[in-house]
DNA sequence: GACCAGATTGTCT
DNA sequence: GACAATCTGGTCA
């Protein structure tokens, strides 16, 4: 179903270039129930000082200290009380740099995820960064996790992800007109146009 | 120790 | 389209 494991030097690299690569690989978390996870088909972008939409812009501290590690590590974090939110650190050492996974396309382990979700439309699945945590089972054990070596891995596939679309992030107030997102063009997994 | 803001989602109108 | 839910970490005293 998916090809080989895309190594830490995949990570090391540009941030938007890690961001634009990642779409089209398989997301998979090894749960001790099984395998679960999909297809990345949208990312976006958060890069160090200068970005001041990103955690990292104002400096290190205990919460964003992941992004300040090295790159190829999972990056948690509770948003609103209520949702969790998946990065990738990136770019490391270099910049305190992580890329965003947005949503990806059902694939893997769908029953377990239906039921975690408690939902059985597939495009209401992960369709989102708060949704894909929940039907992954991610949550704040799996900060500063490697993606190599840990739980949560990625996967290159054995097919073109197609057309990519560049936009602007969402959900942010800061620096918001950025061309910092990316996704793949007509996929009905994508959050939102 | 108090106060505040937030990379979201589901529900109601 | 508007809004509430709910908690973690940052900031300041």
């Amino acid at each position: 179903m998916y090809g080989d494991l895309i190594p830490e030097e995949f990570y090391q690299r540009d941030t938007v270039t890690v961001a634009r690569e990642l779409l089209g690989k398989h997301m998979i978390h090894h749960l001790p129930a099984g395998p679960v996870g999909g297809v990345v088909v949208e990312t976006e972008a958060y890069l160090g000082p200068g970005d001041p939409a990103s955690h990292s812009a104002r400096g290190k501290t205990k919460r964003n200290a992941v992004m300040f590690g090295p790159a190829a590590c999972a990056y948690v974090y509770k948003i609103y009380g209520i949702h969790f939110c998946f990065n990738v650190t990136c770019d490391s050492p270099v910049k305190p740099a992580a890329i965003l996974i947005r949503a990806i396309e059902p694939k893997i382990g769908i029953e377990i995820m239906t039921r975690l979700r408690n939902t059985d439309r597939l495009t209401n699945l992960c369709s989102g960064p708060g949704k894909l945590a929940q039907a992954m089972d991610i949550n704040l054990d799996i900060n500063g996790t490697s993606v190599v070596t840990g739980p949560v891995r990625f996967y290159y596939a054995n097919q073109d992800p197609g057309e990519i679309v560049v936009a602007k992030r969402i959900g942010i107030s800061q620096a918001e007109h950025l061309p910092l997102r990316f996704y793949i063009a007509n996929n009905r997994f994508v959050s939102r146009k």
